[in-house]
DNA sequence: TCGATATTTCGAATATCGTCGAAATATCGA
DNA sequence: TCGATATTTCGACGATATTCGAAATATCGA
């Protein structure tokens, strides 16, 4: 992952909306959320929450699939996790000693073997 | 840390140079940089990046200590810590499996004993 | 104190973002 | 096919963000 595409992923994160549905489509795991269900949880029209959504997506953060007359929206757990390595990354670059307590943190939420 | 706090977080980095800046803050670890060699590395002019640094240290993501006729300004290593941190506890509700490769991301990158 | 250096604040112009209503598209069941 | 449901696209408005030049503030050395 590069700044820019670094910027987008944040960009589309910094929104109360969509901060919120992103946080929702990654509790709801692999299955994903249709749309409408989405709108009315957040509590945004359904054509405002299809902007956000639009912009999740680009930003390689979430998937869909059409499913009948529903659209399911899903997180993109690869995206995520570009994002989330690329300022992890950027975290540890010289320094080890400063992110070692993030890496307690992953360890304590996902306790590896 | 609450979705508005992070939102500003993600809001102050959702910027190339303001991510640039921090990128740099953080390399350059805790005696950390003056604006003015800021500025110059970063490549914008000193009022505009001063607008930049007041939004990144409004955000809790850098602090400032005035050194002489300079302000070093550093990376606020709690702060990064504090927004890493929700990111990760929220992709790890419900599913651990999922998050699972970041711990290793962690691992790899800070090796714990 | 005075001038030089370093940084910040102010005010305004421009650009981008977020939201909404209305209309368009897609899918299903009768 | 037709009407109903689900979602997206379009166009426009108001709000917010970004940048800049100019001026203000802070600190140092002579």
């Amino acid at each position: 992952m590069q700044i820019p595409a670094a910027v987008e992923a944040l960009s589309a994160l910094a929104h109360g909306h969509r901060l919120a549905v992103f946080r929702l489509l990654v509790r709801a795991g692999a299955d994903g959320v249709p749309a409408g269900e989405i709108a009315r949880e957040i509590g945004v029209l359904p054509n405002t929450l299809s902007t956000h959504l639009t912009i999740l997506g680009h930003a390689g953060l979430i998937r869909s699939r059409r499913e009948g007359r529903s659209v399911r929206y899903s997180a993109d757990y690869d995206g995520m996790r570009d994002l989330l390595g690329f300022l992890v990354a950027d975290c540890c670059a010289g320094q080890p000693e400063i992110c070692a307590p993030l890496a307690e943190i992953a360890q304590g939420c996902c306790p590896q073997p």
